[in-house]
DNA sequence: CGGCGCTGTAACATTCCGTCACAATTGCGA
DNA sequence: TCGCAATTGTGACGGAATGTTACAGCGCCG
């Protein structure tokens, strides 16, 4: 991973939130909130988190509830946090799924180690085909995109191959069909990276989607232009 | 062994397999790991083990029930852990077929040694072919790899033969399709060894393999280039 | 209808990749 | 152990993919 992680933070407390958000952007960590659960999981649906710091006491569902969860669909990485400094928590913790635990109160310092061995040890660590990483074939207007092969079917055949950077975007759009999502988000999720000043790279990229898989890219239909707020892949997706 | 031997750890503590893993990564060793017996049987199947780290306590099956499972029908050298720094178990453990056993805790130096030992001693034993359980043939897009002859063979009877360097990286690639594998990756997993400055190996063992299997070379269906990431075999994968 | 900000895209710059030719290394038989 | 042949690594160059810049055109708002 080129760009700088994406850490997802979640605690009740704004406060917090705020103090530990603040820390970790001057390390050049980017940053996403969620207060709760609910909004835990807009964030994980709209963006491409790197490591998650969960709380485990908050308001509504439990962290560990929320660490079960997660787990169930996703491996990315998870640091518990909690003002319980009992080891019990921590053998739970580690048991739903977590891969470490922070006590409150924590410094910066601490908490930047953790993240950043964390880190190191879920990219290195050779990987666990646990992950049955089926994936999928979205169909949408006239085309298949298969997950697998990177292939783009047009229904009368035709086989389109797709670069690297027309790929990731596309499945971006094509994961999250009919919402507009902001270049901001489809960098974070095609890329991987935040946006710098008068960044244009996602215009390009879609401009020459649209050469390749609209019928007229002059007038396009799939990919369309969201006025002041981003894409939207308009065509309805069936995943099989 | 041209490559570096690959080491399958079997514990339920993710930690400790993690904490393992980059111990031995570190020393040049592939790695896989497994948290419990059925992940174990499922890397088994896919990979060439070359050593098993195996912990003696595992939820559900024990190891040593898995250490006599494996000798039913292999001999790849297994050194069993465990807590239990008792002699009885010492000697179970060896009855069963176990090559060593190691007490936790253990330093990284005591288990680099101790696995160097066992892999030096059984390396005679290993070349002996009665490994037939071990190597498979995998199938993908119109080719079968035999892993025990080297060969490529197309569905249409011709039969090709592959150099040492390019059977290597195919079967890295092989073994993980549908997964994205840097450079780094690759050299590690087919040659045992990190990438210098520049290193543009890989790209040209790629480049040779394309011409060997790929319809169309310039339009490569098989080996896939994930620009700025690495390569990934996109066909389906079968092991019989 | 006019200005401003946003978008489309061509053109250019940059980075990464494919592959050729050749050098270095390895494997193997004499 | 030596020498040859096959294999593998290196450097160079061209080409492809992507990012950046610039400018033309469009949409929104008055």
């Amino acid at each position: 991973m080129t760009a700088s992680p994406h850490i997802l933070i979640v605690d009740d407390h704004r406060e917090i939130r705020d103090l530990v958000s603040r820390a970790l952007v001057r390390e050049g960590f980017r940053i996403s909130q969620a207060s709760d659960g609910k909004a835990m999981r807009k964030i994980l649906a709209d963006a491409r988190i790197d490591l998650i710091l969960l709380d485990l006491m908050l308001p509504g569902e439990s962290g560990l509830s929320l660490c079960r969860d997660i787990r169930a669909h996703s491996n990315v990485p998870i640091i518990m946090v909690t003002a319980k400094g009992e080891e019990v928590d921590r053998v739970i913790g580690l048991e739903l799924g977590a891969d470490d635990y922070l006590p409150k109160p924590f410094g910066t310092r601490e908490l930047i180690a953790r993240i950043n061995s964390v880190l190191r040890r879920t990219q290195r660590s050779v990987q666990e085909p646990e992950a049955e990483n089926q994936r999928r074939n979205y169909r949408f207007d006239r085309w298949v995109l298969s997950a697998d092969s990177r292939e783009l079917l047009r229904d009368d055949g035709v086989s389109l191959s797709l670069s690297t950077g027309e790929f990731d975007l596309l499945m971006a759009l094509v994961e999250r069909p009919q919402r507009v999502l902001s270049r901001e988000q489809l960098l974070d999720l095609a890329r991987g990276r935040a946006a710098s000043a008068f960044d244009r790279s996602i215009d390009t990229q879609v401009s020459r989607l649209r050469k390749k898989l609209e019928a007229d890219p002059s007038d396009p239909r799939i990919i369309q232009t969201v006025w002041g707020g981003g894409y939207m892949l308009a065509a309805k997706v069936t995943a099989e």
